[in-house]
DNA sequence: AAGTGAATTGAAAGCGGTTTCAATTTTCAT
DNA sequence: ATGAAAATTGAAACCGCTTTCAATTCACTT
């Protein structure tokens, strides 16, 4: 209702000029105590906030961060991806900066990240699920905007370039829970992967397949899967493996949803979760899902992408 | 790498008025062709776009639209809010409008709309899941900031307030889908909502009671459940209906989670899906969900929350 | 009481655009 | 060729704030 009050309404009303009033609310040491207090009061009273694009403008940033968002084939958030952007707007917010989504078609992305950099609305970006080569690295090397990587982008030329890049560590945890079940005594392995496309899930495998060749456990191709982390991609993977006529001891799957899935399927087919087949899976911790679930009963290595989200905001701030 | 141009340096360049560069790149009529064209290559070349700050700071807009999320117990984005959000962010980036999400802490809710409002970040709200009287409409409606609702909020008190909303017919189809079901033969039917605090949550229930109490079908306190709507959520509510003596012949949900979760338990049961028990539920749509899981085998109400965002936001703008 | 340095305050110049209004150039009929 | 109307262009003000630098006021010393 009220209309916005301006720094010079406020400075008329309290009878000074907008460089006191500006430094007072700014806690500028040479304001004394006594003004700045009835600054403060008066700003209350009218109502007062300053413009913060006014105060983008003279700063010459826009105290905005960007994730763009490529809407694909599943148009929808993945849920990854909502946790993990959840925990980098926590930090934002705390820094002051907002944090601006742009969602778009597949063909569409390049343009908008160069429209966000040229038209200043952003002073950084940051970048999930890399794809080896990433082309938006190099595009945003070239405009010359700070951007950091969640997860890491394997770069074929002999160029290195520098950038920050926060990832967990999918190669050793993958070897880790790889050597777990061999030491478990399995051998006969099955491994639920990511769409590998993605440079976690190429890590991953290839963690795999060198942790079982190390111990020279045969890995069979179409023991090999590769897809969306869903529960359903889970069922389905365990729904082919069961019914086979031979049939893995152990299934290394990449997220707690596939995980679900298996287990799922373990249900259907009459099988003992842990006894009949064990089940290690990544667990990207997604926030509130475990109270919400109950679950889970396999053996889990954790890695929280709230948190991920949180720690690369505060890399690209910093 | 290359410095930004601004209005001023590309106006040198080429040897004209910031006036009229700046008209040329707008599209004034007053300005010839001849120019424009020249006016655009050099923009090319010099690779400038105006800074979308000093744009607002003039025109007084900040040509974004805030969406506050509250972070609580479960500090992770749900899937419906995603699927919302992607919807709406489409019609915003096509209306050159910006999206700022702030995911907040369910305490500092309230500062965060005024601040936003007051620091002029946004020039409106879309506000989801509302519950009755919801305290954010009065704030906005005090802080005289245009916003749209995503569904409906009772009002109890006597005063009626104007503003736009957009909700699916929650009262209507729950209606006609317990109708369905009566007319089906069904008299024991049991209901899985969602949180009845939310108000899309309280018409179904609404709907449900009144239409059971018009044909006379009994309505049993046991069968009525209120929850989360997930998959978890839906296994449970099966649970407990399934291990009761006498158990419900139909039972109508709020979610495609729910279904998923029912169903889950009917096979753990051996209830045959549409023979031992029927399940009715309301299907959001969520984009792609349908294609990831192959489902659903049940009866649904459909609704897309996908395009109910892209509506809203349409409607705010408007 | 005069002079000096420190503490406060304010006028004005930007930040990068848009827009009003006046100035200049064209165009055309006379 | 001349003057008036129409078409282009530009100078300057402004959006709301921060900050530099100069001006003013204050508190003390001698």
């Amino acid at each position: 209702m009220n209309k916005k009050t301006s720094l010079k309404e406020l400075a008329e009303y309290l009878g000074l000029s907008q460089t006191t009033v500006s430094r007072g609310l700014a806690d500028y040491p040479e304001v004394t105590e006594r003004t700045k207090i009835r600054i403060r009061e008066a700003a209350k009273t009218l109502n007062y906030a300053p413009s913060s694009t006014a105060q983008k403008l003279v700063h010459g940033k826009s105290l905005t961060i960007g994730h763009v968002i490529r809407l694909s084939d599943h148009m929808t958030l993945n849920p990854f991806y909502a946790d993990f952007i959840a925990g980098a707007g926590e930090t934002y917010s705390q820094a002051g900066y907002d944090m601006l989504i742009s969602m778009v078609a597949p063909e569409k992305e390049m343009q908008t990240y160069r429209d966000l950099a040229n038209s200043q609305k952003v002073d950084g970006f940051i970048l999930s699920e890399p794809v080896p080569d990433d082309p938006r690295i190099e595009l945003l090397l070239a405009l010359g905007i700070p951007f950091a990587l969640h997860g890491r982008s394997h770069a074929s030329s002999k160029v290195k370039h520098h950038y920050n890049w926060l990832d967990v560590n999918n190669k050793g945890g993958f070897e880790i829970a790889t050597t777990y079940l061999l030491e478990q005594g399995h051998r006969d392995i099955a491994f639920a992967n990511g769409i590998e496309i993605f440079d976690f899930a190429l890590r991953r495998k290839e963690a795999f397949v060198q942790t079982m060749q190390k111990h020279k456990a045969p890995i069979r191709p179409d023991w090999l899967f590769s897809g969306d982390m869903s529960e359903h991609a889970g069922f389905e993977v365990a729904q082919t493996l069961l019914s086979a006529k031979d049939t893995p001891t152990a299934i290394l799957c990449s997220s707690v949803f596939q995980a679900m899935g298996i287990q799922r399927a373990l249900h259907l087919h009459d099988k003992i979760l842990g006894k009949d087949v064990s089940i290690i899976c990544w667990d990207d911790c997604l926030s509130g899902f475990h109270e919400s679930t109950g679950l889970p009963q396999f053996t889990s290595m954790q890695s929280s992408i709230f948190e991920a989200g949180a720690k690369i905001a505060h890399l690209l701030l910093g």
